[in-house]
DNA sequence: ATGTACAAGATTTTT
DNA sequence: TCTTGTACAT
């Protein structure tokens, strides 16, 4: 099979998607461009030159994407080689190849469709010596990325308490997200008490040393070097001839820096995206890309998707007037001709037990109804919060799926057995050899792996090569010697193995040979056997791969959870992983100040951060097609231990004539005013939703207050006649009320 | 080298 | 509540 993303030879046109008399889609073919409003076929239509659409949530803009993918297929203005489109999800990707798929009548093979980082992924491993890698360089994920960090900041004698490996872990990212090599980090950006910048230059070289590469190398390193080898660069350029992306809004400046670099010779780039869907700013994303985007690209033309098609009337009215309270927006004007009747439901119950029963019950009574599971989804600020409504869901037999929880590839036993298959396919995988160095237990302890280590560091070699030095000199006790001897002699078989084995077979015997699958089967836990069977499933799964390096690029990159099709399942996830979906039905748990908007976000960028918080409730708000629910409750579990919280001020935001309240018994007559500072009151009668609202010396919670030895901090939760506060300085504590004074 | 017991800490959001 | 790290015994 010839790569599909072969520079040299282009994949041509199948001639049928230009041949009149083919019909193999005639339906399409007819109707393609008619059912697309005038906007939406503005977008289509307009070929040459910079586009830049806004389109609102359920305007149809995958819609609109897909089709003008087709349209240039179909006019003949490239062919599928000559096509990038980049998204953020390999759903939406492989979305976006169905749709293409059914437009055309049939498949289309070799363009280049995927998520920016495995698109980078593919760049950086064509020119991999260039950025000084091998090509068959490992792709870390953050827990690699984690545990390396640690070792280095573990032998830097930096205090694991004061900076953790986390913190690091973030503050590189975030750089990485900017395209800043170490080098390029301004030293007044420097952070974690000035050590960071030294941190991340060792573990860029450490990341060589083992010839590995993180999530954020794979555009940063892209970008580069297109910045220093313009002739790689040309080559891009002339190869792609239109370029398409999707939910432009949450492009970082890597990826920006890279799609503008792409798209400077044909200048046939189209970007799809909605401010007010920007969600990801945490992660680098700037919405400025959107509003630079004209003078990037002079006589780019815009076009508006302001239809929406998506949502029931009172669903629409009330995302608008939410997301109204938000300033500096680009502003759309969302309309819809649809009249369906239901508003928005809003439910005040007394704790996130009863939250869980009622909103279970509710889609209980909807499949009673009729109506499917998949039609319905549970969306939450956060990923703690599936627990209580899993437990629920359980008990009443009904069938979900966690999406964006524990993946199949993110379970123990896989992750171990990868790991094997990585030491072999890259003798210089430290992490991955690390993780199986002594697993099943090989009587390889602290004290060995400590002189491998020490040697591996001076000499700054990866492990495996530091232990081939040391076998043949005495410096190792002579049983770990000999352990570590067997060790990697089998893995030189094992690698001359893979040679001629196919991958399946190549990990059934690793399996067996190493030990690790009796270790399971051996195993009296109850979840052993369950072990052993995915462990099966994996070397099944691995009969679709014809070489070892595809299948562990698949694992890094492309696999995700692939929902069993014909099941009949509700949806259970974060906000942020139901971006791009819609389900009939929505329940939109947890509004309370402090879990949504969320106290971080609150805390570390203020009126930007609500703002952001308030983009993602639109964001949950406009996935439901015909219902949707929110909820709140007056207390919650967190880390096990009951907090009280107050109703997220979203709710208020909420224009009244679009929604519909209701309340658990007893928990209404509150009769507490609400002020607080910074909320903003509108004519909802706070009496019927706010809770028995707890104060302590008339302390609430979010109040700011002053503690004489700790200074500044917000009150998190109220414990009695304690308080549970975040110190801006001194962080979280509790400390008693009579101790602390409003500011 | 490995196993156990107890304490401390954790949770925003992700390709 | 659940997971991770540390100290000490085996």
């Amino acid at each position: 099979m010839s790569d599909p993303f072969e520079l040299t030879d282009r994949p041509a046109i199948d001639p049928s998607l230009n041949d009149p008399s083919y019909d193999g889609a005639s339906a399409h073919r007819a109707a393609y461009l008619e059912t697309l409003n005038e906007s939406q076929r503005e977008a289509v239509e307009t070929m040459d030159g910079p586009v830049l659409v806004l389109a609102g949530a359920g305007t149809g803009k995958t819609r609109v994407l897909t089709t003008r993918l087709g349209h240039i297929l179909r006019q003949g203005r490239a062919a599928p080689g000559d096509l990038l489109a980049v998204t953020f999800t390999n759903k939406s990707a492989r979305e976006m190849q169905r749709r293409v798929a059914a437009m055309l009548g049939t498949p289309v093979e070799g363009w280049w469709v995927g998520t920016f980082h495995a698109l980078g992924a593919r760049i950086v491993r064509r020119h991999a010596e260039a950025v000084g890698l091998k090509s068959n360089f490992t792709i870390l994920d953050s827990d690699d990325q984690v545990r390396l960090l640690k070792q280095i900041l573990n032998a830097r004698d930096i205090d694991p308490k004061r900076f953790p490996a986390r913190a690091f872990s973030t503050v590189i990212q975030r750089w990485k997200d900017r395209a800043l090599t170490p080098e390029k980090v301004p030293q007044t950006d420097d952070a974690l008490d000035g050590s960071a910048i030294g941190v991340y230059k060792e573990y860029q070289e450490h990341l060589k040393r083992i010839n590995a590469a993180d999530f954020g190398d794979l555009l940063m390193l892209c970008v580069t070097l297109f910045q220093a080898q313009p002739e790689i660069l040309k080559s891009y350029q002339r190869r792609f001839r239109y370029i398409l992306v999707d939910e432009y809004q949450d492009t970082n400046v890597a990826q920006y820096l890279w799609l503008r670099l792409l798209a400077q010779r044909h200048r046939n780039i189209c970007c799809v995206g909605d401010d007010d869907q920007s969600i990801y700013s945490w992660r680098g994303a700037e919405v400025a890309n959107i509003l630079r985007f004209e003078q990037d690209f002079p006589g780019a033309k815009i076009v508006r998707l302001e239809r929406n098609y998506r949502s029931g009337a009172h669903i629409l009215g009330a995302a608008s007037g939410l997301i109204a309270n938000n300033e500096g927006r680009l502003g759309k004007t969302l309309w819809t001709d649809r009249t369906d009747a239901e508003k928005v439901r809003v439910r005040g119950v007394w704790d996130s037990q009863e939250e869980a029963r009622w909103v279970c019950d509710e889609i209980e009574m909807r499949q009673t109804r009729a109506e499917s599971l998949n039609s319905m989804a549970i969306l939450v600020r956060t990923s703690a919060q599936t627990r209580e409504f899993e437990e629920r869901l359980i008990t009443l037999g009904i069938a979900y799926q966690v999406i964006g929880g524990l993946r199949f590839y993110e379970r123990q036993e896989i992750r171990d057995a990868v790991a094997y298959l990585r030491v072999i396919a890259q003798p210089r995988d430290d992490l991955a050899f690390q993780r199986i160095v002594n697993l099943p237990k090989r009587g390889l302890g602290q004290a060995t792996m400590q002189t491998v280590h020490q040697d591996a560091r001076a000499r700054a070699v990866p492990l495996t090569t530091s232990i081939m030095e040391l076998l043949s000199t005495d410096e190792l006790k002579p049983r770990p010697r000999k352990t570590l001897n067997d060790l990697m002699t089998d893995f030189a078989r094992w690698r001359r193995e893979s040679q001629t084995r196919p991958p399946a077979e190549l990990l059934d015997l690793v399996l067996a040979e190493s030990g690790y699958l009796d270790m399971w089967k051996s195993d009296k836990a109850i979840t052993a056997p369950g072990r052993v069977e995915n462990l099966k499933e994996l070397v099944l799964g691995l009969n679709e791969f014809e070489t070892l390096t595809s299948f562990l690029e698949h694992v890094s990159l492309v696999m995700d959870n692939e929902d069993m099709k014909n099941v009949d399942k509700l949806s259970l996830m974060t906000l942020h992983g139901a971006k791009g979906l819609e389900f009939d039905t929505v329940f939109l748990p947890g509004w309370e100040d402090g879990l949504f908007p969320h106290q971080r976000a609150l805390d570390e960028t203020g009126v930007q951060g609500l703002e952001e918080e308030r983009r993602l409730a639109y964001v949950g708000l406009t996935r439901a097609r015909h219902s949707a629910y929110i909820t709140f409750a007056a207390s919650r579990q967190i880390f096990g231990k009951w907090q009280s919280s107050l109703p997220s001020r979203f709710i208020d935001e909420l224009p009244l004539e679009h929604i519909e309240r209701s309340r658990e018994l007893g928990i209404a007559q509150g009769g507490a005013d609400g002020n607080w500072k910074g909320r903003q009151h509108r004519t909802l009668d706070d009496t019927v939703f706010a809770p028995a609202r707890n104060t302590v010396n008339g302390l609430e919670v979010g109040q700011r207050i002053f503690h004489q030895k700790f200074g500044y901090g917000q009150i998190r939760a109220l414990d009695g006649e304690k308080l549970d506060i975040n110190f801006e300085k001194a962080g979280a504590k509790k400390v008693m009320a009579s101790f602390v004074e409003p500011t």
